[in-house]
DNA sequence: CTAAGATGTATACACCATTCACATTAGGGT
DNA sequence: ACCCTAATGTGAATGGTGTATACATCTTAG
């Protein structure tokens, strides 16, 4: 039985994560410190070391459960998303994430990131690859979909961050959903214009 | 006549961005401490505090120099542009921006910025606008040209940060430029299957 | 020429990441 | 039941950082 006496933590690995996500939400990845976590988890300076080889370390297990989370809040918003309308309803729901979770967010994409971490890795590429399901189902005559799927991901991440960065209005959640919702459906409604300008290849 | 004692620096303010610039380039935005870059300017570490009022004032500093850069870069790439075309090449101008400068493009897009910095605000609503005239030349027949120009810019700034976190191969410039154009044609033109699928207003 | 303001320095404090030697403890092999 | 080892947590020390404060030096306006 764990936890009866003072000196082991128990499961100091998870304390420490949880910690941090506290003081995310509480002071921004500023105060993101491997000091302040060991505080908040009631233990010495040092501690963390135990667990985690260097704060780096520490950030991207915070950055890969953003991600999970992420991937989880998008299928919550539709769970069996076939259409372009899906399409953009996980879209909001993505830049949502975003602005409720600031600096998560900023975490889990504005860090220089090596690539080297394979949580981060698996969990983004689990990202991508449910964006590329939705545009499967949602454009099935598509010839190259992992360029189309790119492309949303792109649009859609731009969005969140421009939103993020105070370069658009985010005020109201609905002022939000609707750039959101009109910038991923506008880009499909604007054929007659292009085709003629671009009729290339 | 400045520079004749060596007491006074003459022009510690453009020295300090100078070398935080350097730094930026050398050591990733890691590197960039206030004190790195008075000794890099050959001064006392608590000298810059007479020219910016903290870290983030010479941080906010260097990244309206970045932003100015930026849209100094994407108009030496097209200096006229007004078709889909040229819209392509500006977006692959922006995305090798941000891979040539990694670490100035995170200090001008990454960070968690204070909307209060004036330099700043100018700086983004310069490229605001360049984009918007872009759009409005090369789909006139477009009713909402602001978000559609958003929707470009959040396309384009999207895939910058994607390449930038190695979310997608960047290992030659080819690559790059092939995706970002075709991504950004791509959306253009598709237009059957999304009107047949979601045929609303 | 001098006084005041601008600019740079020295010192100090608090915080941080990281390393290392050491203390404590849990659990498996006997 | 016992001990030994490996895992886990501690404490002190090192070197870096942002920033405030008091002080020194220079420039320049009157």
């Amino acid at each position: 039985m764990p936890q009866a006496g003072a000196y082991h933590h128990g499961d100091l690995r998870a304390a420490c994560l949880r910690a941090a996500r506290e003081l995310l939400e509480e002071d921004g990845s500023a105060g993101l410190s491997l000091r302040a976590v060991a505080r908040r988890a009631g233990v010495s300076a040092t501690a963390p070391y135990r667990h985690y080889a260097d704060r780096g370390a520490l950030v991207s297990s915070v950055a890969a459960e953003g991600y999970r989370e992420l991937a989880e809040h998008l299928t919550t918003a539709r769970p069996a998303p076939s259409t372009p309308d899906d399409l953009a309803a996980v879209a909001t729901a993505y830049v949502r994430f975003a602005l409720d979770h600031p600096a998560m967010f900023r975490v889990m994409f504005a860090e220089p990131c090596d690539p080297t971490s394979e949580e981060r890795v698996a969990a983004t590429s689990a990202i991508s690859a449910y964006v590329r399901g939705i545009v499967r189902d949602a454009f099935p005559g598509t010839e190259d979909t992992d360029a189309l799927s790119t492309s949303v991901w792109a649009l859609v991440h731009g969005l969140a961050f421009l939103h993020l960065d105070g370069k658009l209005d985010s005020s109201t959640p609905e002022a939000v959903a609707d750039r959101v919702r009109s910038s991923v459906l506008a880009l499909f409604t604007l054929s007659p214009a292009i085709r003629k300008a671009a009729p290339s290849d």
